[in-house]
DNA sequence: TCAATAGTGTCTGTTAGACATTATGGA
DNA sequence: TCCATAATGTCTAACAGACACTATTGA
């Protein structure tokens, strides 16, 4: 498939803000999402693979198709279609060399093809983060419930309430307690916790935490 | 882009099951869901939305992106990639010339590739369905609540209560009631309604029907 | 009249959200 | 000690699901 390119949306929990990896633009080019261009010949599931894996070194812990992109606009690659992967890298890690990791409101310096595609991705993770463990990835293996809670405020972009998180969680059988405490300056320290789903698919009833593998 | 086609996996109620819009292969040719070549000039989703009229004869009421398709599977364009549109017509929708209406259960005769889209497809119309009012395009533009729910009932493959989701339905402001009733052999008639939501998106709280435009 | 389907009213168990309280560290 | 954060207990309103009942037609 000629003319065509495979983008990346990477997201990462920064501070407070949820932000996306970006290619610094030099001099003359733009800032930009990483992309490469699309090759017909190797599995698409496979090219986004390592799409994720070059840019950020990692195989990714979640990965998922957002979409084609195209309708006329532009496009680093100047090509006519872009295939779009999301992806998610726990807090904490670095940008690449040539990367930098840029705030959700601060993407203006994107292509308007990009920006959709930014746009399209962060509504895939939202639609998918209560049945694949799209927010885990974005943590270290161990974590506090409020490191977990402050993720999904991030993507949902709404505060939740701290005890019905926890009970929905726990209830959900989706998280196992860990012996480690972890002391953040001031304050009693916090439990940490682990990605642990137990197999029963129950309830169907409420909608929240149906993460299962 | 060469090489590569355009999908359209086409819903319908019929009876009491769940179809798929396939053309008929003949003799020589294999059964498929209909496609086209990607033509690489012109807008992406004019495309998918004049396929679907092609394939119809009319505009989707409804009609989304499901996906792209390759990694080896067959297809019988040959190409290497396939992007999927998924679309829903009315209940009682008369299939093209050259095509008919396929159970979800009776598809096997369809290649690797496209069975694998229409998978997809199911699972996009599932998790639009209580933002997007997919399920009131597979109706004509009046029905019974009993008609929506036997809708809701294909699509999730699950039975719903019938008072639960005659109240959901109405609190949430969705449907507004005609003052036609429809007598169909025994029984008590039903009163007809019509898809007309409210504007208000409050709750937050319960994830169904938030069905808005 | 019976059968069949539409539509309602009431009860109950579950749970989200609010609020208050305890627990446990650092400053 | 005070402060900040974690974690938990209790209450209440909302609501899903169950069930039974009424309503209205055709046979």
């Amino acid at each position: 498939m000629r003319n065509s390119s495979l983008d990346l949306i990477c997201f990462a929990a920064t501070g407070r803000k949820l932000s996306v990896l970006v290619r610094r633009g030099s001099g003359r080019t733009r800032d930009a999402l990483p992309w490469t261009n699309l090759d017909t010949r190797s599995p698409l599931s496979s090219q986004g693979t390592r799409l994720a894996k070059d840019t950020t070194g990692k195989n990714p812990g979640w990965i998922a198709q957002a979409g084609v992109f195209g309708d006329g606009l532009k496009h680093p690659s100047d090509g006519t279609l872009s295939i779009a992967f999301v992806t998610v890298v726990p807090r904490g890690t670095d940008a690449p060399e040539g990367y930098e990791w840029r705030q959700m409101n601060k993407l203006s310096v994107l292509g308007a093809r990009q920006k959709a595609m930014v746009e399209a991705a962060l509504d895939v993770v939202r639609d998918r983060m209560d049945r694949e463990p799209v927010a885990f990835k974005m943590l270290p293996a161990t974590f506090s419930l409020t490191d977990l809670q402050d993720i999904y405020e991030l993507l949902l972009e709404r505060f939740l309430h701290k005890a019905s998180f926890r009970r929905s969680l726990l209830s959900a059988s989706v998280v196992s307690s860990t012996k480690e405490w972890r002391s953040e300056g001031r304050g009693r320290p916090a439990q940490l916790y682990r990605y642990n789903p137990s197999k029963r698919r129950k309830s169907r009833r409420m909608v929240r935490f149906e993460l299962l593998s």
